[in-house]
DNA sequence: GTGAAAGCGCTAACAG
DNA sequence: CTGTTAGCGCTTTCAC
């Protein structure tokens, strides 16, 4: 472990008995080498441990490696997965991806994304943690293009990939109306995060077209896990007339299971659940849990499509992508 | 959506009619500066938006201000909120961090080591995918400083955090003798990775402890999610002698109990399972799953701390540190 | 087919 | 206190 400068191109250069130039050549495979020097060149490499410092290159060259992708919290699974999926897809194309988290936090987000923008990569891709999206100005004032997911902001003009949150609330509200429930409590983090404020009016559509004999209630329970079940068990312990809750989040599913148990609420003969997000564990809960499947790894496959797509056409129309969900039924919905 | 360049600290200077010097020291607080030259240049930075380039920074100054990160696999939750808990260690300490991960395979995980080095950065913590770890000379043979987590390589002169896989197991396969339990299944992924190896080691040793009577055996199901329960369903065709499965493994856990559920096997009933690694679902499952808590955000913290501690004595002598799992009781191991 | 030299954006050293 | 200059590691002309 001795401490010491990592190899450069000159000193592969002086190994081999070439310029740097040649170096540069050979291990790029641009313009043609004679064989020998080649050899030389690669061996010298392989010796010194050579690895080309990309940051130099990208100076030189003009040409990113690395993009980025801004999410609001890699301890959330959703985000993991979506981050995950990305990587796949950036590595498949030769980039490299730079990971920052926002904390669910505005103010963190715009000092993550000025980080993100110092990278100088092809583009950002971003999952906002609020409608107002300040942090995009920063990607924007520095040309770096956005794709912004997940969460739609305000002022939309940029490329997205999203879900069709309203869709996929309204099938599984009147999925649960069909089945006779005639109140329902859809438990929401944020209803100003757009995803959510969407799923929500997904829901409120679907009663208003079921007809009048139905109601719907809203509680909010933000996004910090540790806070919702309280907040969710003092709820119950106020209301008994709602007979399902639809969760908008993988979080607050959680959390409403959690209190629906310790009060000892049966699912779904008391209260049935319905939730955003489907992950294999929710087939072995007693019972197992309907869940609204999000298609995780297209989104992100998506999301680094319309990168790419921004970089062959910088000036073409923004696009909005919305893929549609999976309504996975199970017993916790009743039959 | 115009594509231009960047704004470079040539055209702030420019813009606030100072020397390029000056911006640098105002942004960087390095001297001091009249105060109408740091409005003028402040003001130039904001209409500008721009923000330094970091990459040029570090190749001037020779100081990076960036940490890579390598795991197997970010679907995985045990890696996803390592990398987590990593970000916000690197954030505090004002680092960014570049991720990138190994699927598991040998070959890819030297890829990404080398693009990591590649970026220069302070130092890599990495999780190897296997116990020859071949990938870490591309760090060395670079001279940039690593960490190995989780997974102890088997040469081992580094820095080290991992958990003490084999006290958590003995304590485990203990507490199901003591339970009762004569003949316990040990399912791991693949017994050469390192922790897995101690795991069994742990157990058989508490095997060993406890007396003659008791007997194990291990079922090996490999790191795919897809693959491991069909692996576990046909080993239950042929055995009826175990009373206990003990999972090594997050993902063999969930395999576990899918495929006892798929048999209508009765839990604990018929069989016990205990697994290694927490999550808070396995609160919610018919029934609850006993747990090994590995403390996953504190091996982040110390990883974090080991390479700040190796940036700032070189050549100390590389530390191994063992942190220490929780057993969390619940009604899959009976009363 | 090869090498010398310029320059990407930045900061450290030096000069004024 | 401010500006000029050199040079980090690399690639890209441009000579030869």
């Amino acid at each position: 472990l001795i401490h010491r400068r990592s190899p450069s191109i000159r000193d592969v250069a002086e190994r081999a008995e070439v310029s740097m130039a040649t170096v540069s050549n050979v291990l790029a495979g641009r313009r043609s080498v004679a064989p020998e020097l080649v050899e030389r060149v690669h061996s010298a490499v392989e010796s010194l441990g050579y690895v080309a410092d990309i940051a130099a290159r990208r100076m030189r060259s003009n040409q990113s490696t690395i993009a980025g992708v801004l999410v609001p919290d890699l301890a959330n699974p959703f985000f993991a997965l979506f981050v995950a999926a990305l990587e796949k897809a950036a590595l498949r194309s030769g980039f490299d991806l730079l990971v920052a988290s926002s904390g669910e936090d505005p103010e963190l987000e715009k000092t993550r994304m000025r980080a993100l923008v110092g990278w100088r990569p092809i583009g950002i891709i971003a999952i906002p943690c609020d409608t107002d999206f300040e942090a995009r100005q920063h990607a924007t004032a520095a040309a770096v293009p956005l794709v912004v997911v997940d969460r739609v902001p305000n002022d939309p003009p940029a490329d997205v990939v999203a879900v069709d949150n309203y869709k996929a609330a309204f099938d599984g509200a009147m999925m649960l109306f069909q089945k006779g429930h005639r109140a329902v409590l859809a438990v929401a983090s944020d209803l100003r995060t757009t995803n959510i404020g969407e799923r929500h009016a997904g829901i409120l559509a679907a009663a208003a077209a079921f007809g009048d004999e139905v109601e719907t209630s809203v509680l909010e329970v933000g996004s910090r896990p540790d806070a919702m079940r309280p907040i969710i068990s003092e709820w119950l312990n106020r209301t008994t007339t709602i007979t399902a809750m639809f969760s908008l989040t993988n979080l607050a599913t959680l959390a409403c299971f959690g209190a629906l148990m310790e009060r000892g609420i049966l699912v779904p003969k008391q209260m049935a659940l319905l939730g955003f997000d489907d992950y294999e564990w929710m087939n072995f809960t007693g019972p197992p849990i309907s869940a609204i499947r999000q298609p995780v790894s297209e989104m992100a496959e998506h999301a680094w499509a319309a990168l790419a797509g921004r970089l062959r056409e910088p000036l073409s129309q923004p696009r909005v992508t919305r893929l549609s969900c999976q309504l996975v039924l199970r017993r916790s919905t009743g039959n």
